[in-house]
DNA sequence: TTGATAAACCGAAACGTTTCGGTTTCTGAC
DNA sequence: GTCAGAAACCGAAACGTTTCGGTTTATCAA
């Protein structure tokens, strides 16, 4: 079928051993480089990965198993790490376990079973029990987005807390004493800590308690229409709506529209990631938006570096934050002191 | 380091052949099953993918190259096409090429060099350059949204002609004469179908040509943007606008916002693709919704049924043709008979 | 029990690389 | 021209599977 080494040993008179070493970055004299040269061009070889991987015991693919291909936000950190990966000649083999755990598990051994030389993972197993076997192969493991506790590996997070803590400020310094937050699930970390995020600005600023109402709205567009509805059928009445991911700020705006609810005159609101869809917006939405192509470029690095390593001593886990920022649009009204 | 089929072979007492029977669906005796299922269990054994890739000369990897992961269209089929060939074991290495021809062709090259069972690609080239010696390996390609004269391969797109011209159909019904349209680029066979659909149909109507005005909106957001100011700067206010994908649908938006123009008193829009994004406009947004889901099946079935045929004679290239449909919103006014 | 037929089983060779230890060729100082 | 040391080169073995042809074992009718 297509040529393999042999045939470029035989074509160029020269040994098996020397033709490796020039695909490898080996020294090969002048005459014999242009000799092989001549001879790929002519009979068209193109190195066999698979043969390579089988004796490297290394197959340059990363293994990623994310919860939905269709969260912006996982599609934007793997398309980022995608780029970096490539340049440095990393395939990626992407599962989407629809954030289930069963299929989680099953993606991991897939992959475990391809030999992947590395694992990126945004966990939906709150327990890492998916990770354990893949991690025994002594095969380094980055998490993103979140971390689990008892699983010892390199994660890359946003400043989850920071980044709601700065929105309940920015709703204060436009007035606002009654917040409504809809927030994750909290078996999550990133949504325990946006949570606590929540909860601590509050109290910095002295807004009580009772003025502070939550929901859960699961993640998903579903949940954050059936949160939105439900913090607006309290009898506190927030007059502002702080939405903590990208789902369920797209499923509470839709509700509030149905409802015939205006913003930010009848509610104020800031949500989560996604700037393209909050400039969209008319008004444009004030939004938190992480800094996907830095938790790329941090967690690509991290592994990379992590598998150069592989045989050495492995050094303890390390942990990166990375802050997010706010985007302020028009969707939070300043509300004047008579009127609360 | 992990066990093999030898030490299965040895803790079993059996031979070599046997174990790979067993893996393979051959016929293996009752006893032995067991003998050997014990085995793997004790030892922890999993096949090796690459190993079997290399004898077999079939990774049971699919190679996807694309313009754009972040183009939702993309997203969205690649997210289904992934959950079918992961049921059926294959493995999906997707490659985004940011839409541009060299790093297509590179894309194309590494996933040969892999030894992929076979190819899906959304072309940028659209002379489909990047895919002749792909194609000489003789294994299959799927086409997806764009076809390419002169390469034979299976296609699968949307009916693209009839969806703008339903789009067109549907704001002449409620009264509009006066049109704009934003194409993409012309050398794109989807955008060129979805132009022919946008002029036949006014024709068809009896919307004069000078009626009819487009702008090349680049299928991006900043060129869709650019369009929709181009379009309503010309003397001739079209009535209704019809935008033709999603990047520049969000584009236009936000230009349309910022211009200060009102969807749908000042002007009426039609959009492309993301439903959820259309819901969660204010007001819904109207839009022909692609078929992702249908198009990844035919897709992935094609391409499962040409990896089976390997080795028969090959049957001509199919072209697999979906239909879009229309989802109202609340973006198409309806114009009264004294007001045009 | 026997014999014929089918079902299981077996080991060796092969897939296309990399790597190891050993051999040849080059280089340059004398 | 010689020699030592370095640089290049070499073939064979190995990686973990599948597959081929051939052998053993099971099955069952007579």
């Amino acid at each position: 079928m297509s040529a393999t080494m042999k045939d470029i040993a035989n074509e160029t008179g020269l040994g098996l051993a020397t033709i490796s070493s020039y695909f490898n970055g080996g020294n090969v004299r002048p005459g014999n480089r242009e000799k092989i040269e001549a001879a790929i061009e002519k009979l068209h070889y193109e190195i066999n990965e698979t043969a390579r991987g089988l004796k490297t015991d290394r197959t340059r693919t990363i293994g990623v198993v994310i919860p939905e291909l269709q969260n912006m936000f996982a599609a934007k950190v793997i398309c980022h790490m995608e780029d970096i990966l490539l340049k440095h000649g990393y395939a990626m083999i992407v599962c989407d376990c629809r954030t289930d755990r069963k299929r989680e598990r099953e993606a991991v051994e897939f992959l475990k079973k391809r030999r992947v030389d590395a694992l990126f993972n945004i966990p939906v197993d709150n327990e890492g029990g998916h990770l354990k076997s893949f991690l025994k192969t002594g095969r380094p493991v980055v998490l993103i987005d979140r971390e689990i506790k008892g699983i010892a590996c390199d994660t890359v997070c946003t400043d989850n807390f920071r980044a709601i803590a700065d929105a309940v400020r920015l709703m204060a310094a436009n007035g606002h004493r009654r917040l409504g937050m809809i927030t994750g699930p909290q078996e999550i970390s990133a949504a325990r800590e946006r949570l606590r995020g929540f909860r601590s600005a509050c109290e910095e600023l002295g807004i009580a308690e009772a003025d502070c109402v939550t929901a859960c709205g699961d993640d998903t567009m579903e949940g954050g229409a059936r949160a939105a509805e439900e913090i607006l059928a309290g009898e506190k009445h927030p007059t502002g709506m702080i939405i903590s991911n990208y789902s369920m700020t797209v499923g509470a705006i839709i509700r509030l529209n149905e409802m015939g609810i205006s913003i930010p005159e009848d509610l104020s609101v800031i949500g989560f990631d996604n700037i393209n869809f909050a400039k969209a917006m008319n008004p444009v939405l004030t939004i938190v938006d992480q800094p996907e192509t830095l938790i790329a470029e941090a967690a690509a690095e991290l592994l990379l570096k992590r598998i150069e390593a592989a045989g050495d001593e492995a050094e303890g886990a390390r942990h990166v934050v990375i802050p997010a920022r706010m985007v302020e649009g028009r969707s939070v009204r300043k509300i004047r002191g008579e009127e609360k």
